[in-house]
RNA sequence: GGCGCCGUAGCCAAGUGGUAAGGCAGAGGUCUGCAAAACCUCCAUGCACCGGUUCGAAUCCGGUCGGCGCCUCCA
């Protein structure tokens, strides 16, 4: 059962096998920081996160890297202000406060989302010196020319160019929008370095001029810089295929480095099935989304459909998926944690099975959950016959899978007061139990509606009166 | 214009050559003082449309229609 991933720079599924026996490095291209994160922002690394445990339960040893952009790069093709800078004014801020603010709502974000955070996440800004370094190489080896005190990789000299995005370099000059005053001597050419207006605000000393580095050096270079010349696993949105990734491989193996060995895009998410993006003012932000909808059931719901599909964020289908998680978790709850007589330890291999083939299949999130589905209705008939050792089972299974492997809470937070919660709603199950042994319904139901209004659901069973918290 | 993707039930969504997973919603039933939850049963002779290949196609090939992405910053 070796793990297959669908590799964009073959077009096809590949058997994963670590470069080093034991070890997988990944890097994942994160965001550029400067305003609040989005939905579109949380697909990525949900499913990375989802990889990374995936391979740590192989026994392997992750090495996760995610960077943030925090250089400003330019809004547009011409030298216009960067978005950093942008902000910074609207804001009243320095560039550097833009980007510290984002950087922490971003990771705020992606915990909230059980996201667990990357072995390493390096910044553009720490590391200028090293893209200078490659911008160097690169020069030595006649792939990139000084124009203006900017630097450009010189396309033509790289006959590779186009392999990842499947582009031919000779069709795509005449794709390449006509720029005004530029320094470069082919469209197609992409910027190193870009030399620094006066009134730039976010600039380094180089051996050009007083400038910043291009956008895609930086992922060439830390990427390498952690995880070695060359690596197991790069990874991005397919909205950074082209020109993004195509300009890092070309950069990194112009500069001999063998680069990503994978390299692995999730697809876009829509709205309105439209693409979700910031320059149509078209996203949801993911902050305020939180307020309405458990993060976890945004999870669950990013995981309901494949990564490498699109996704359209319509509300009736996370409400859908709202009441499916919430199955999952009454029913998880509804069984013992551990029971008396011995657990049957291979109760529910076929579904370990089934499960694993599932994420195996290049991450096959949406029939490993159709799995857990299958498990919850067995277990609860397990139950239901008292069969208890086997709904045990299924709850550690789910301890494994549900919330080893997907991240997804079994359990709804009821927060610190959870115990003395407990203790109060006891005491008036037990006047309502009251009031039912006397034949007393008027009062029993008021019990039950009024906790209603608190948003606890009281369940009668056989076994006595069950609640629990709405979401 | 170039490159590429998608179109599966009311909704979401797997399946990519062997006779349509799963979820939500809906219908009926068991249980219940009534509910809720849970469980049982039902819910696409058909996978945009038309041709073709094949013993066999949602799955492969060709075409048509519809939607979308990248080619400019974007997750």
């Amino acid at each position: 059962m070796p793990l297959q991933l669908y590799n964009s720079l073959s077009r096809r599924l590949e058997a994963f096998e670590p470069l080093v026996p034991g070890r997988v490095g990944m890097y994942v291209c994160g965001p550029t920081v400067y305003a609040e994160p989005h939905l579109g922002h949380a697909r990525g690394p949900i499913v990375f996160d989802v990889l990374r445990r995936w391979l740590e339960r192989q026994g392997l040893s992750v090495r996760y890297v995610t960077n943030v952009t925090d250089v400003g790069h330019l809004t547009d093709d011409g030298d216009a202000e960067d978005k950093l800078a942008k902000r910074a004014k609207l804001e009243r801020i320095e560039p550097m406060e833009v980007a510290e603010k984002y950087f922490w709502a971003y990771f705020d974000a992606m915990d909230r989302l059980g996201v667990r955070r990357p072995s390493i996440v390096p910044r553009a800004t720490g590391h200028v010196i090293e893209q200078i370094e490659l911008i160097e190489t690169l020069l030595e080896h006649g792939l990139a020319y000084v124009s203006n005190e900017s630097v450009y990789f010189d396309v033509s000299s790289w006959s590779a160019y186009g392999e990842l995005s499947g582009r031919d370099p000779a069709e795509l000059v005449e794709g390449t929008r006509v720029e005004v005053r530029s320094d470069k001597r082919d469209p197609r050419d992409f910027a190193l370095w870009k030399r620094a207006d006066a009134e730039h605000l976010m600039r380094w000393r180089s051996p050009w001029g007083e400038g910043f580095p291009g956008w895609h050096i930086e992922c060439s270079v830390m990427s390498t810089k952690y995880l070695g010349d060359e690596f197991d696993i790069h990874g991005g949105g397919l909205d950074l295929v082209f020109p993004h990734h195509e300009c890092e491989l070309a950069q990194a193996r112009g500069a001999g480095k063998p680069f990503a060995r994978f390299w692995l895009h999730w697809n876009m998410l829509t709205l309105g099935g439209e693409k979700m993006s910031k320059s149509k003012g078209h996203v949801v932000d993911l902050f305020p989304l939180f307020e309405r909808i458990d993060p976890m059931v945004v999870r669950f719901h990013l995981l309901r459909s494949h990564y490498r599909s699109l996704s359209d964020f319509a509300d009736e289908a996370l409400q859908a998926s709202a009441a499916g998680l919430r199955r999952l978790r009454s029913a998880y709850a509804s069984w013992p944690s551990h029971a008396g007589t011995g657990t049957p330890a291979e109760a529910w291999s076929e579904a370990r099975r089934r499960f694993a083939a599932a994420l195996d299949n290049d991450l096959n999130t949406p029939e490993a959950i159709a799995v857990l589905f299958d498990v919850a209705r067995d277990a609860n008939r397990a139950r239901d016959s008292g069969d208890l050792g086997c709904a045990a089972a299924a709850r550690a299974l789910f301890d494994e899978l549900l919330v080893g492997i997907l991240g997804i809470e079994a359990a709804s937070g009821e927060g610190d007061h959870a115990e003395l919660l407990g203790a109060v709603v006891g005491l008036l199950l037990e006047q309502r139990e009251a009031a039912r042994k006397r034949r007393d319904f008027a009062a029993a139901d008021a019990i039950r509606e009024r906790l209603g209004t608190f948003d606890v659901v009281v369940e009668d069973t056989p076994d006595g009166p069950r609640w629990r918290r709405l979401d």
